[in-house]
RNA sequence: GCGCCUGUAGCUCAGUUGGAUAGAGCAACGGCCUUCUAAGCCGUAGGUCAGAGGUUCGAACCCUCUCAGGCGUGCCA
């Protein structure tokens, strides 16, 4: 009943007005990198450097032990970071201030020495400083950087993947909204946030499964079915006083009249069950139906869809408390079944049966995730509204008592939307009771621009999501501003084809692109394996908008100062072209992760 | 009450997992189209990172406390 819950809340959010904090944040675990190595990946841009310049960095200072220089014995980890201003360089270490006390030396001075042997080292820098209060800061030679645009042509659609994941079985399992009613804007940013996790998972070298869960079992249902009947009834002439607690929204009318189209009154005279399991049943096949329907009008698809029914009509629910009892993880108590979440850290034990012999959802969960492992999923994700913050202890405790490790489950939550018309809120027609669905907003703004907009902040900071931004069509926008980067680079090859340029990537003169606009792009586009592989393995589809924002800033900041067609300069022309080209298979790369579209004209 | 969490520019938010002078977009102000798409660019201004201690070479980030705010706390789903 995930879906209910947060678009109660997110009438309660409208009605209040806005929140003004977001909600927390736990849960999502951070991906272990012991676990997997890195694999050769495909273009790595500035990984690449990094990677030498840690080796020469080791290799500097075990010539420092060798000669007596330095004296420790202890090497340091050595974490290589590019700085934050360009003035310190390309890249810098912090070895000698790790160091400083171990040598019983100051920081530069460990620096000084360390420095010297790094002098003779490779091809990639052209020279060294230290700085500050210790730092030893890396310039590299432009030639090093030129060369990262041959691998992002070699690479292509591939230039960014990387391997991290090792080929392992991930599941994200992400909307699972009831079928009880069409999916509402809530529920959209649910649905891009989890399909950009998987794509980005897929992108990290994860073998990733995306699934769907159906609560087609429980109160909901019934709930449901009376709703379908009543309105039923009503139409066909009955006085029918609808209950509050029913389903209020019109899409239960339309099931209603389809009833009556293809059964007519039948329903009328047969016995209230009938009714009420006949509407459950053919209302919720027809909203799943929908919701399926918005989805694929939104990009996503899911490779499987699983219903929470089919765990007791296959008795993995019962098999799965059984097996929990044998573990000794299930009590009795006051003719209840508990499961000991306590003895994972939960504030208290949850009912997995009631007394009255129903099993809680909770029971449906635990043999839910259950066959989730039996599956063979090594890492499995669930993206829920963060109104289920409170859930996580439980559903961790429910992973280690089937004997995974707890961060075998991550949980990524993700934060309610206010729906904005230029800045003001959008008033929701609290009559019939229903929100702004997922698919007048897609129909509204588009299906990039509603990704983008979703896809913006955090999931777990709460979201603004202004409607008339989102469709306006200026530098406001941040999706077109991402998405014109793109289509402008196009033009310019239309350009230069119309002129009789025909771009030749065989024997570019790379050193031609000498500019401090050539090469902040250049460094920009080796930024992206990087920040893919940390969004991958962090959750956090957010930092690919904001690298992508940054991207196409860099390119129309070069394109207002730079010519790239140049007749009389044939060779920097190639070059440039040659550039570009790389620039629009990174930015293609990156909204093609986010399920955006790369436009060729705009 | 207890538990989890949040506080960064007027607004909306980033901040590379502890690094150097805290960034971006809006909003405000001033400039740039006879040249490859102005859906664009350049510049100016804006800060006690809620507050106070602590840890260390170094803190927006880690620890403690205070203040403010939010969410959770069913034999519901």
């Amino acid at each position: 009943m995930r879906g209910l819950r947060l678009a109660r809340t997110l009438l309660q959010e409208i009605l209040r007005g806005r929140r003004r904090r977001p909600l927390p944040r736990l849960h999502a675990r951070r991906y272990d990198k012991g676990r997997a190595r890195h694999g050769t990946g495909k273009g790595k841009g500035g990984e690449d450097m990094k990677e030498q310049l840690r080796a020469c960095i080791l290799k500097g200072i075990e010539g420092c032990f060798a000669d007596g220089t330095l004296t420790s014995g202890v090497f340091p980890a050595i974490s290589v970071e590019k700085p934050a201003h360009a003035e310190h360089g390309d890249f810098a270490t912090n070895v000698a201030m790790q160091m400083a006390k171990q040598e019983r030396k100051a920081p530069r001075a460990v620096a000084e020495v360390l420095v010297k042997k790094l002098a003779e080292a490779s091809d990639l820098i052209e020279s060294v400083e230290i700085a500050g209060p210790g730092f030893i800061n890396f310039f590299i030679k432009d030639a090093a950087w030129r060369k990262i645009l041959s691998d992002i042509d070699r690479a292509g659609d591939q230039y960014g993947k990387s391997r991290v994941g090792a080929g392992k079985k991930v599941q994200v399992e992400f909307v699972s909204a009831n079928p009880t009613g069409p999916l509402h804007i809530g529920h959209g940013r649910g649905a891009a946030t989890g399909d950009a996790v998987a794509s980005l998972l897929c992108a990290a070298g994860f073998n990733v499964q995306r699934e769907y869960y159906i609560n087609d079992a429980g109160n909901q249902m019934n709930t449901l079915g009376l709703s379908g009947l009543l309105r039923y009834k009503e139409l066909l002439g009955e006085k029918i006083d609808f209950p509050e607690n029913c389903y209020q929204g019109d899409y239960i009318k339309d099931i209603a009249r389809d009833a009556i189209t293809k059964h007519g009154d039948r329903f009328l005279n047969t016995p209230q069950e009938e009714g009420v399991a006949f509407f459950a049943k053919m209302g919720g096949d027809l909203i799943l139906k929908g919701i399926d329907q918005d989805l694929q009008d939104f990009g996503i698809r899911f490779d499987n869809w699983f219903s929470e029914q089919s765990l007791f009509d296959e008795g993995k629910v019962p098999t799965a408390i059984a097996e929990m009892q044998e573990k000794g993880h299930i009590y009795e108590q006051d003719g209840a079944l508990w499961f000991k979440t306590t003895e994972f850290g939960d504030d208290k034990d949850r009912v997995v049966v009631r007394s009255n012999g129903v099993t809680t959802y909770f029971a449906s969960d635990i043999a839910y995730h259950r066959d989730k492992f039996a599956r063979g999923f090594d890492w499995v994700i669930d993206v829920w509204g963060a109104d289920h913050h409170g859930y996580v202890p439980r559903l961790k405790s429910v992973v280690q008592g089937l004997g995974r490790k707890a961060d075998d489950l991550g949980i990524i939550l993700v934060q309610l939307v206010s729906l904005l018309r230029d800045g003001q809120p959008v008033a929701m027609s609290t009559r019939s009771g229903e929100f702004v669905t997922l698919k007048e907003v897609v129909d509204e703004v588009g299906c990039d621009a509603a990704r983008f907009f979703f896809l913006m902040r955090r999931s777990d900071s709460q979201l603004d999501f202004d409607l008339e931004l989102a469709k306006r069509q200026s530098n406001d926008n941040p999706v077109y501003y991402v998405q014109y980067a793109h289509a402008r680079i196009r033009s310019i090859f239309e350009t230069a084809k119309e002129r009789g340029v025909a771009p030749c990537f065989d024997n570019v003169r790379l050193e031609l692109l000498q500019t401090a606009d050539d090469m902040s792009l250049i460094k920009k586009l080796s930024l992206y394996p990087e920040i893919l592989e940390g969004a991958a393995v962090n959750f956090e589809p957010h930092r690919i908008t904001y690298y992508l924002q940054d991207l196409a800033g860099e390119f129309h900041s070069f394109y207002n100062k730079s010519r790239v067609i140049t007749p009389e300069e044939p060779e920097l022309t190639q070059a440039r072209l040659f550039l570009l080209h790389c620039v629009a298979i990174t930015l293609k790369n990156a909204l093609t992760v986010l399920g955006i579209s790369a436009p060729e004209r705009m």
